[in-house]
DNA sequence: AGCACGCCGACT
DNA sequence: GTCGGCGTGCTC
């Protein structure tokens, strides 16, 4: 299906996967000890009883600070040699306070969790090592591929090995861990490739699977709920050459559509569901399973990026543009990004489904590392709804639409729709913030100098939000209009007064706080934020996709990608057109995202996005970090930071100041404080180099005296 | 981050 | 002499 197993760009193509070169301090005091003293043999306090066999234990301890993100050796005594073997959870003692001993034993260190990297007959260390407190359990928790992808994550993301390990194996459960996982069943035959006939190397990919293959693939599903028992069907095809698979979807709603569906197709007890909803302990207990090969399939959310899936022989994600795959704990990796390692890491198949498609995924495909999956025109057009758009001129011209505040065409599609079925109303969620754009064209205002996206905060001068320069004499570069304009619609109230319009339909609604899983075939107002929307039996009569211009202008560089993918979302759970299936977006027809969603080309607005990205120096061709605190360190640190020599700072940029007792999300600066951010950006290839001078920045930080608070992040997500 | 060691000034 | 200030450096 695809070429010799290479690493795919912008994933870890300039990225050592497999450990990175050890930091030059470690390196050079690595070298004077050797040649002071030869390894030497471990000695321990006092010289109590050590193992016969390999008495030199090598850990990695569980603290995420960076100067310490390497291996500690320690003695193994001889009362913990059997269990100590690698991958094991141990506890060490650690800390300051070498040399003091009372009682024949070491004082001053505290215990602390670590795992058991590997055993060993001699040292480097020179110094006499302390001996492992305890062996926490003899479970091998740690193999050495989970430790390897660890490695590359936390390489890839500046991070420590410490942190992605805290995220990688889950707390233990003394109960789940004794109880006997399952005797694993014999691989099953091979599946038929079912609603797979409908793409072109659909039956190809599975059988590419099903012989033992590693195909590598970025899918665009068709529209329909079809694509559960697709990749139910990749699973299976995988299980049948006797490996193990492993699907990470985005959401609880979408676990229990796989669950189904895989179910339905290798019946009971084949598959493993990691999410968080299920509890510590029965979580613990399925990855446990997974670990010691009594399951080989595995689905979940984004935690089970990890899952020590046993001889893997598949990855898949599905739809990997959602924001929950994102990990918000550090360093805050994104699965499709952990899968890609893997894939290269493991030479796995690989297979990113969506019914829309990411600029990443484009990349994917225009790098060659994976072929596309898709259905021909026709099949398209028989599944698609018919998409019509509301343009804001056509709005102004039509009376009726200003006096009920609903345009004809619209009001129409939902009065027809509503004779057959239901009917979606899609409205954005309230604090989408719209940007600066011409206020004639609607083209995004950015920066000369940057192209970063301009900004007025609280009325003041004209900014860019990247690089901070003023653009006092903006005008926009597609039609020179010099007039800018940033709208708030009032969506809420225009779907209420559809309520009104329709008295006799009864109005149901879905969103954040309560979301409706599934609604009746019968006709019905469904009014829902994006992402919430209800499947309805036998489909949508008709969608009608509101305030599109809001959805458009987030200051976010994914804004219209992400339009695009709530109104395909939204406008996939609606009938084909050949059953009359409608949907009307009220947005501009001249906009690109609209008319991908006309044409239902997911695919090429990515590839004309991922075009444009590499033209301007944008990610993910250019490789971004953010550095965000207070104005002096984040000056320092980049100052500090042996950054390479292709690399470009945009900023610091003021943060908005968050107000005590406000909504906060991760990232943001402590309430009251007033934080900057920069940019660094790097050309391709330099990716890995850009990761490995943030770690060593903040390594060498942290050693001296107490510092600023500072935020590193690989590929901010939010960037304008 | 902790935590201990060490090299300087005021105290019993 | 020796108690303890916190600056500096290490953690197997």
């Amino acid at each position: 299906m695809s070429g010799e197993n290479r690493p795919p760009a912008g994933a870890d193509a300039d990225g050592p996967a497999d450990g990175g070169p050890p930091e030059q301090l470690a390196l050079i005091r690595e070298t004077v000890r050797k040649a002071k003293a030869p390894r030497a043999k471990p000695r321990t306090w006092r010289g109590a009883a050590l193992a016969k066999e390999l008495p030199v234990a090598r850990i990695v301890v569980n603290k995420g600070v960076l100067h310490l993100d390497r291996y500690f050796d320690y003695a193994v005594p001889e009362e913990l040699d059997e269990t100590a073997q690698p991958g094991v959870r141990v506890r060490v003692r650690f800390g300051a306070g070498s040399g003091q001993v009372r009682d024949g034993r070491r004082e001053g260190g505290r215990l602390i969790d670590g795992f058991l990297v590997e055993r060993l007959a001699t040292s480097d260390y020179t110094g006499p090592l302390a001996a492992l407190a305890d062996v926490v359990s003899p479970e091998p928790v740690l193999s050495p591929e989970l430790l390897a992808l660890a490695r590359a994550v936390a390489d890839r993301y500046a991070g420590s090995l410490a942190d992605v390990l805290q995220l990688a194996v889950p707390p233990r459960s003394a109960r789940a861990e004794s109880r006997p996982s399952p005797a694993p069943l014999p691989p099953p035959a091979a599946p038929e490739p079912g609603s797979w006939t409908r793409y072109e190397r659909g039956p190809a990919f599975l059988e590419s699977l099903a012989r033992g293959g590693a195909p590598r693939a970025v899918w665009n599903a068709l529209p329909g709920p079809s694509w559960a028992e697709e990749l139910a069907r990749a699973v299976a095809a995988t299980l049948a050459s006797g490996r193990g698979a492993l699907v990470v979807v985005p959401d609880g709603r979408a676990v229990a559509r796989m669950d189904a569906a895989l179910t339905a197709v290798l019946g009971e007890g084949r598959h493993a569901v990691l999410t968080a909803e299920a509890g510590p302990e029965k979580r613990y207990g399925q990855w446990l399973a997974v670990r010691r090969g009594a399951v080989r399939a595995v689905i979940g959310t984004r935690a089970a990026m990890f899952a020590p899936v046993r001889d893997l022989g598949l990855v898949a994600i599905w739809d990997d543009g959602d924001g929950s795959h994102s990990e918000p704990h550090a360093p805050q990796p994104h699965a499709r990004d952990v899968l890609l390692l893997r894939a290269a890491h493991d030479r796995c198949g690989f297979l990113l489904g969506s019914l829309s498609c990411t600029v990443e995924a484009a990349q994917l495909v225009e790098s060659g590392w994976a072929a596309p999956l898709v259905a021909g025109r026709e099949q398209v057009r028989a599944a698609a709804p018919r998409v019509r758009t509301v343009g804001d001129e056509q709005l102004a011209r039509d009376e009726a639409a200003r006096a009920a505040r609903l345009p004809s065409l619209a009001w129409e599609a939902v009065r027809d729709g509503l004779r057959t079925g239901p009917v979606l109303v899609q409205v954005p969620r309230r604090g989408y913030v719209p940007r600066l754009a011409c206020e004639r064209c609607r083209t995004p205002a950015r920066c000369r100098h940057c192209a970063g996206p301009l900004e007025a905060p609280e009325q003041q001068e004209l900014r860019c939000g990247w690089c901070g320069r003023g653009a006092p004499d903006w005008h926009c570069v597609e039609c020179g209009s010099v007039r800018l304009r940033a709208q708030v619609v009032g969506a809420r109230r225009t779907a209420e007064e559809l309520g009104r319009v329709f008295p006799s339909v009864p109005v149901r609604t879905s969103g954040r706080d309560h979301v409706l899983d599934t609604v009746p075939g019968r006709p019905a107002l469904v009014v829902s934020t994006p992402g919430a929307e209800p499947v309805a039996e036998g489909g949508y009569a008709a969608a009608l996709l509101l305030d599109g211009w809001a959805m458009l202008n987030r200051p976010d560089l994914r804004a219209g990608e992400e339009a695009l993918r709530r109104w395909i979302d939204a406008a996939s759970l609606v009938r084909g057109q050949g059953e009359g299936g409608t949907v009307v977006v009220v947005a501009e027809p001249t906009l690109r995202p609209v008319q991908a969603l006309v044409r239902w080309d997911p695919v090429g607005h990515a590839q004309r996005e991922l075009a444009e990205r590499a033209e301007l120096g944008f990610p993910p061709v250019s490789r971004m970090a953010a550095v965000a605190g207070p104005v002096d360190a984040v000056l320092g640190f980049l100052a500090s930071a042996p950054l390479p020599p292709d690399a470009e700072i945009l900023g610091p940029v003021p943060l908005p100041v968050v107000r005590p007792g406000g909504p906060t999300r991760p990232g943001d600066p402590p309430a009251g404080e007033s934080w900057e951010r920069a940019l660094v950006r790097v050309p391709p290839g330099s990716g890995a180099a850009l990761a490995a001078a943030l770690k060593q920045a903040q390594a060498s930080r942290s050693t001296r005296g107490p510092v600023p608070p500072i935020r590193v992040r690989v590929d901010p997500p939010d960037i304008g």
